[in-house]
RNA sequence: GCCGAUAUAGCUCAGCUGGCUAGAGCAGCUGAUUUGUAAUCAGCAGGUCGUGGGUUCGAGUCCCUCUAUCGGCUCCA
């Protein structure tokens, strides 16, 4: 039953018939080394209302001695889980107290963070965006204008009653509802657009409480939204330079295993989706032609659009091989008819804005998990936390290694002392552990020289020099791998 | 939300088929040591064994509830 006559195959062993798409071996010495990898439930078909089946997953080698290499590359990746990483490097945590999926961002996640947010703020600026604040809450109308009342509202966490009888208030789960109403504060000419409002803006969506996956999926997290309104004749030109930007910020983080993916909606489907057929068709046709004219290596994915519009998206693996959306840039006709956004045209007559939807991290949260799954916590050196420890040989050295210090801080290096009474030996091994790019040494052959001895993590060392002359290295390193947009 | 597993000190873990005041290493504190490229030594302190209930003479150990986490599924504005 419910299979199509014709495309209905099976499998023979012996006196077993097996109804399978075929690819069954003919026994199980062709498969020397065997490994039941896990066991998990699954729903018939993938459809929820279906029955859960029990599926096995494995995985075999033709030679035992490469199933032990496959084996220990997952252990190897399994030290790149940026929850461990997260843990180790004292990132972030989570609190039973707090909630499931609410990330607590501790100190140097935090400054980490900051940073990350002051680069693209940096790169936004030069692209024309325009910073602003919306609250993190908004009255119930506001998401039944949007339409993303009728579509989540139910599954969302549920809206703040007040004393006021009948005044209902939602956590804001997307930022777009906001700025339309930014938008709508004043009248436009064409001259004026395109309008690119940009906020770092946190968001809360109820996700299921078995999607919570670390900081990837989370309940609370911040965008790197912003929505740019333009006319149909600037459509084009604005989502390549969003292209560019996001290839910007990906370029300049190590990011060249990515791929994008265009999804469309699925026309079979009407139902799931708001807008007219033309204005879909429209959407779709011009994140197809921006896929194409700057040569992104695209995959279309039919069904996958969001119930608004037609997006581009950013895909990265972490370190187990699982796909996250990162960068995305979406195209909008719907929101601007329901928030009933304006400008006057050339020919005196009001037109309707086109709105792109765009987040090149897609949220800081999701962002900085895959980036240490990728980096294993070698952040690049403009964005480590701690760039530079001064070791002490001993607590005689103490003064010496305060002096370095603040040479180093006035050259805006980001730089502390170790300067505990413990042997060299364990100083080194921690600041290893820590992943601090450099290890300054300083005991009474550099006090006498006013020299350091740099010892660098994952490279060789620099030896004994100035620390003018190390300044300089760390500003070339910073350089070489920061470059400005545009 | 669904299927399955897990939860012991700040961290990583041990605790056999239920049986004395629950153990170790690291981290912490105190003291000694003043150190030259991945762990100096000694002592001390630290745990209502995730939560609530139950079975039992007796529960970290067995059963149930809830919570959180992990692997998948489904979902992802």
């Amino acid at each position: 039953e419910n299979l199509e006559d014709g495309t209905i195959s099976f499998c023979d062993h012996s006196n077993f018939t097996d109804l399978c798409r075929g690819g069954h071996i003919p026994n199980t010495g062709i498969i020397k080394a065997v490994k039941v990898l896990s066991v998990a439930g699954a729903y018939y078909k993938g459809d929820e209302n279906e029955k859960q089946l029990t599926r096995v997953y494995g995985i075999s080698f033709p030679k035992q001695k490469e199933l032990t290499e496959y084996l220990h590359l997952l252990e190897e990746a399994k030290k790149r889980d940026h929850r461990k990483l997260g843990k180790e490097l004292e990132l972030f945590t989570f609190s039973q107290k707090v909630g499931q999926g609410l990330p607590l961002w501790l100190p140097k996640g935090a400054a980490l963070r900051e940073r990350l947010e002051n680069f693209l703020k940096a790169a936004q600026k030069k692209a024309g965006y325009e910073m602003v604040v919306s609250p993190h809450i908004g009255q119930k109308e506001l998401y039944v204008t949007s339409g993303h009342y009728a579509k989540y509202g139910e599954d969302s966490f549920q809206p703040i009653k007040t004393p006021k009888e009948d005044e209902e208030f939602l956590l804001k789960p997307m930022n777009c509802p906001h700025h339309c109403e930014i938008y709508n504060t004043k009248p436009y000419s064409y001259k004026e657009l395109p309008k690119r409002f940009a906020e770092f803006g946190t968001v809360y969506r109820y996700e299921q409480s078995g999607e919570l996956h670390g900081l990837t999926r989370v309940r609370g997290f911040t965008q790197d939204d912003a929505h740019i309104f333009c006319t149909p004749d600037q459509l084009d030109a604005e989502f390549k330079e969003v292209i560019d930007l996001v290839l910007y910020v990906f370029g300049s983080l190590g990011f060249e295993d990515f791929t994008a993916q265009v999804s469309l909606r699925d026309p079979d489907n009407p139902e799931k989706y708001i807008g007219s057929d033309e204005n879909w068709k429209k959407a779709e046709d011009a994140i197809l032609n921006a896929a194409i004219d700057k040569g992104l290596n695209y995959k279309v994915e039919t069904g996958e659009a969001a119930f608004y519009g037609p997006k581009l998206d950013f895909m990265v693996k972490d370190a187990l091989g699982r796909q996250w959306q990162l960068g995305t840039i979406q195209v909008d006709y719907t929101l601007p008819e329901r928030f009933d956004l304006t400008y006057k045209g050339s020919d005196n007559e009001m037109h309707r804005p086109i709105m792109i939807h765009r987040a090149p991290f897609g949220s800081m949260e999701r962002f900085i998990a895959i980036l240490l799954e990728h980096t294993g916590g070698n952040f690049p050196l403009w964005l480590m936390p701690e760039q530079v420890i001064v070791l002490s040989v001993s607590e005689k050295y103490e003064k010496y290694a305060e002096k370095v210090l603040n040479l180093l801080e006035n050259d805006e290096i980001r730089a502390l002392a170790d300067n505990r009474n413990e042997t060299v030996g364990k100083k080194i091994r921690e600041a290893e552990m820590q992943k601090f790019p450099f290890m300054i040494i300083v005991g009474e052959q550099e006090e006498k020289d006013s020299t350091i001895t740099v010892r660098q993590h994952g490279a060789e060392d620099l030896g004994t020099i100035s620390v003018d002359k190390f300044s300089k290295i760390v500003k070339d390193r910073i350089s070489e791998s920061l470059k400005t947009f545009k």
